[in-house]
RNA sequence: GGUCCCAUCGUCUAGUGGCCUAGGACAUCACCCUCUCAAGGUGGAGGCACGGGUUCGAAUCCCGUUGGGACUGCCA
């Protein structure tokens, strides 16, 4: 049989970081086995579910390429079947009624040795009404044992488990059913998720084997359960939606790249054969297997994301650059725009004179959204670095003095970073200033900081009368 | 508290009993390159949590200790 398997997130929030992790394993298994990857959105919370949410997950699995053979399914649509494998546990004595409120169970076990729900009703014989939720009777001996493809058999205690609920007195099926009736009905044979669903997994081969029981229930064998290490953050503590960055839009917004965030996702828990670590997505899909992911939390370290990010940027081809920057420097006409934008308007942006600066650029910056920063200086107005322009112009009269021999010297000169590089470098000379320093206020005049592309480049890009004017307005500045 | 999971440099990992004087990557430090900033190059520092076993031999197997984490909802 081919696997199936499936990605079921529930639209409660920003795509997060280890959701997008637990995806991609799926996707990666699905593509490596030649498998199907089926998409289930989890949509039943309507207290905290919402549309935008729903779309957002769509939209970053698009992004990373996270492409799914069937679904989305909705579970909210699948509602009838958790009905139906209810009421057959039901019917074959596996659950029964219980009237019991929190507090009351709070109020009788508070004294015991362990918390939890007491099995109260389990023998009470209550028939069903709006006053009753259904529970799962757990057996009181014995022991589950989940078969893990990652971590080998994992074996509870079945005492260890209190009768859990599993039909709210509403009707309404909960989770540990549902996901598992919807993995039936959907023909799932491999649930690889988080690592924070291993405890729960035993009610569900409880109840799995207890349905496959049911009369006029279709026996299904019991899908091979994969759990995956944990994402943590400094604290060692699992990633908080409210604590930690782990919003994917927002490392998309910020200028990462889908194939560098994807290949760093996968070296979380598991690692390419070979010393490198910067893989396509096809070896990726190549050398990925579940036995191999391994058993620790792993840190997600934005710091390694960064680096990576800016080899994928350094190999791509100036083509491939100017595209990709495109959102942050020219949004109006791109289809999808960061929430920054550029401090120049689409009069003032000129895409022919950024594709001569992109490779500049490109070779300095680890994320998209710092492209903007760095080329400001060639569109629209200078912004200028009042604390740059002290040092090196304002507070310096050896700066005032270089830029004033170089308006004149460049006045006349031959127009090419060569040129400008060497002229500088003599009237730097002349005044006993190191090229280091001769720079600087040509530097700051012209582009507003002090730190950049290579000057000389820049300087020839962006042509004699602007680069002029820019010196003897700094120059004037300075003795206003 | 109970159940379960986990344990190699600061971080992510390679390692499945001898190839380990433990390899790589990020971060870090030094030097080189250099018009700023990066990038790049070279080199350095840095780890098998601890204690017992098993074995001719243990990072690798077993037990214990310690430490960390997850779960423990009429959320998903």
């Amino acid at each position: 049989m081919t696997p199936r398997v499936r990605f079921a997130p529930s639209p409660t929030g920003f795509f997060h970081v280890g959701s997008a992790r637990t995806s991609l394993f799926n996707w990666l298994y699905a593509r490596h086995t030649g498998g199907a990857f089926v998409l289930r959105i989890e949509d039943t919370d309507t207290e905290r579910n919402r549309d935008e949410w729903q779309a957002g997950i769509l939209s970053a699995m698009a992004w990373l390429g996270l492409t799914y053979d069937e679904g989305p399914f909705l579970q909210s649509s699948l509602l009838a079947d958790h009905t139906a494998a209810a009421e057959a546990l039901y019917g074959a004595g596996r659950l029964y009624a219980c009237d019991c409120t929190r507090d009351a169970i709070d109020e009788r076990t508070k004294d015991a040795a362990k918390p939890g729900y007491d099995g109260f009703c389990r023998r009470r014989g209550l028939s069903r009404s709006p006053e009753t939720a259904l529970r799962f009777a757990v057996a009181r001996e014995g022991e589950t044992v989940v078969h893990d493809l990652i971590r080998g058999d994992v074996t509870f205690a079945n005492a260890s488990y209190e009768d859990f609920v599993v039909v709210r007195p509403n009707g309404v099926v909960l989770y540990p059913l549902a996901n598992l009736v919807d993995d039936r009905s959907i023909g799932i044979t491999h649930v690889i998720r988080g690592e924070d669903l291993l405890p729960t997994a035993p009610k569900q081969v409880m109840m799995w084997e207890a349905l496959n029981d049911c009369d006029g229930v279709e026996s299904v064998p019991l899908p091979r359960y994969a759990h995956l290490p944990m994402l943590v953050n400094e604290q060692r503590k699992k990633l908080s939606k409210r604590k930690d960055p782990v919003a994917v839009e927002s490392y998309r917004d910020q200028g990462y790249l889908p194939e560098a965030f994807v290949n760093y996702l996968a070296l979380l828990g598991w690692s390419p054969r070979g010393g490198d670590e910067k893989v396509s997505r096809e070896t990726l899909v190549e050398q990925f297997a579940l036995e191999d992911v391994s058993h620790s939390p792993a840190f997600f370290d934005v710091k390694k994301l960064t680096h990576l990010n800016g080899e994928y940027l350094r190999a791509m081809s100036l083509e491939q650059f100017v595209e990709a920057a495109r959102p942050w420097v020219a949004p109006w006409s791109s289809p999808w725009r960061p929430t920054t934008a550029p401090p120049w308007t689409a009069e003032e942006f000129d895409e022919a004179l950024f594709t001569r600066v992109a490779p500049l650029v490109q070779e300095r910056v680890t994320t998209l959204g710092e492209v903007p920063a760095m080329v400001a200086f060639f569109f629209g107005a200078l912004r200028l670095d009042e604390a740059a322009f002290a040092k090196t112009i304002g507070g310096d009269p050896l700066g005032q003095t270089m830029l004033a021999v170089a308006i004149e010297r460049f006045a006349g000169l031959t127009w090419s970073a060569t040129t400008l590089h060497e002229a500088t470098a003599e009237l730097g000379e002349a005044l006993g200033l190191a090229l280091r320093k001769a720079q600087a206020p040509i530097r700051c005049a012209v582009t507003g900081t002090l730190v950049g592309p290579p000057l000389f480049e820049s300087l020839e890009i962006l042509g004699r009368e602007p680069v002029l004017a820019r010196l003897r307005d700094a120059l004037a500045r300075a003795n206003a």
